[in-house]
Parts: structure tokens; sequence; C-alpha cells
DNA sequence: TCGAGATAGTTACGAGATGTAATTAATATC
DNA sequence: GATATTAATTACATCTCGTAACTATCTCGA
């Protein structure tokens, strides 16, 4: 018994516990790197898109765009990407990431699917596969406020 | 095509998204009641463990114990939970929940649990026990550095 | 074409969660 | 009784995330 049994009938507060492990998990993974979870996923983003836009990015990610900019400042900062400026919009960057950036992208890709693979480790094909699926399900289902696809009134 | 398709392979990324959309709306679900997340859970388990003491909560939750400190300065100056020295130990705490506390427990309770089951919409119920097994494994894969239950050398 | 409104990126804050080191008071041990 | 240990606290530091306001640029319609 450990006490939180009250808890642990939610769903939520089991996924807080396995995110915060997984998250501990994938920094320390990725500190030789000098990266973290949240640059690793800008890098791949923008490695997987090269072109892109911060705004784009940022609806990728989720984030707000404030929050990626001292995250790009970090990654240009350590030659990993690069802002240029759009011929078309000369408001926009166009993301891209340097050579060095290309090369560490592997290596850290390579890094944190064996992390991945480690933290579900007990789990058949099938189980990480249904797993994949409940995750997106509720990602959907947080997303619109409440009612999704319905017509309330004409 | 969403941009983040690199990262779909990985299950900690879906895991932060759908944490991400868990932790916000759930939020929500607790502000009316002047409740987060992690004071809804503080607050629960000392309910739940009565007399309980500081170290042992932290334990429980797995934070800190100073992380803790200040939540139940919060929990307390809201009269929803008591510090009481415990008699056999002056150092320690015995930590209550009031009635008004209970109260609101019982009442944040029903709103979490429907919140969770709305984050949970569209998967069955073996989908929905599925998740919190597979949940369950990854945190016991974080857990211990490496090896759980191995004995490599004599 | 010029002026209003929208958009891209940025700056400036603030809140919340989490971690570590050091301090104080009380207890336990030898 | 002196020493080490433990409970809680204080003082920091970091990371994530969000909002509001600002500058520069673009778009569009009168």
């Amino acid at each position: 018994m450990s006490g939180d049994s009250i808890l642990r009938v939610f769903m939520g507060y089991d996924m807080k516990r396995a995110f915060a492990a997984i998250q501990t998990d994938v920094n320390a993974v990725l500190a030789p790197f000098g990266l973290r979870m949240l640059t690793f996923s800008v890098l791949s983003v923008i490695r997987d898109n090269p072109g892109l836009r911060q705004t784009q990015l940022a609806e990728i990610l989720a984030i707000e765009r404030p929050n990626l900019v001292l995250i790009l400042d970090e990654l240009e900062g350590l030659d990993l990407v690069t802002r240029t400026r759009a011929r078309d919009d000369r408001r926009a960057y166009e993301l891209k990431v340097t050579l060095k950036g290309r090369r560490l992208a592997e290596r850290a890709f390579t890094a944190v699917a064996e992390h991945d693979d480690r933290m579900a480790r007990g789990l058949s094909d099938e189980e990480r596969a249904a797993l994949h699926r409940a995750l997106r399900q509720i990602q959907s289902n947080g997303r619109s406020s409440d009612d999704a696809g319905q017509v309330s009134r004409p």
C-alpha cells in the first residue's frame, strides 16, 4: 500500500507519474548532447521541415510563439539551427538545421529511440500500439473545449 | 500532415502531448475549487491517510520535501489542512484534513473523476485498463536506474 | 497610394513545478 | 552527554508555459 491508492484510480495521475519518469530519463539521455526534451523536439521538427517559420513551428509543437524565441536563440547559439530572413516576407525567418545540427540530431534521435524502447519494456508491440492510440485519443479529447463536430443551433 | 510526424514515433512525445492536455483540463476543472492538480493530490492523500508526516507524503507523491512546504502552507492558509505537532516526535507534524477540506475534497474528487472520464472518452473499459497497466509499467521502468530484478554477476 | 488592420517575431513579466544545499530543532545512538 | 541522524524549513536556481504589449512588415480596401 503506497498511500496514493486514492489517486491511482485516475488515469491523469498515472499519466503524470509515468510522464515524470519519462521526462527525467530522456533529459538524462539528452544531456550529453547538450539537449533537453524540448530542444530536441524543436531541432527534430526543423530538421524534418526545412524552411519552417517560427509561427508554424509553435503551432506544430503546441507551444506559444514567445516560448520558442529563447529555445531558438539557444539552438542558434549552439550552431545547430539557422534563422534566415524569408525573401517573400521580411518579417519571418526560415528555420534550418546546420550540418552540425543534423549530425547531432541524428545521434540524439538514436539515443532517444533507445530510451523510448527502454521505457516501454515489458509491453508487447500490440500494447505499445494500443498505448499510442490511447494517447492520441486523449489528446483529441483535450483539444476542442467540449463538443467536437456538433452543431448546437442553426 | 501535422509536421511533427518525426516525433510521433516516440511514446514519450505522445505522452507529453496527452499529459499537457490533461494538465490544462484538470487545472481548469479544479480552479473553481481553488485547487490545482498538485494541491488536489496532496489534499486527497492526506484525506486518505490522516496523521501522515510530511516526509511520508513527499515520498508517496514522489516530490521533494521542500516543495511540499509551500503547498501545505497554501492548503493550511485555506483552512483545508492542519499541521499538528506529533506527540511522539516534536520535529514532525501530523497532517489532517479539516471538515472544510473534507467537503471540498469530496466535491473536487467528483469533478476530477468526471474530467478523467471525459479525457478517456472513446476508449473502452478494456482500453482504459490497458492504459493504466501500461502507465504503471512505464513508471516502474523509470524508477530504478537500469536493471530491475536482475543479477548481472555473482 | 495611403492608412487601418493583420501578422511575424520579440520583449517583458509572472506563475507553477521541480531540484539542491544549507539551516534549525528535536531525536537517537553510543 | 557528545555525536550523528532526522523532520521541517529556508534560500536559491532552473525549466516550462502563458499573457500582454511592442516593433517591423505585409495586406487590403477606400
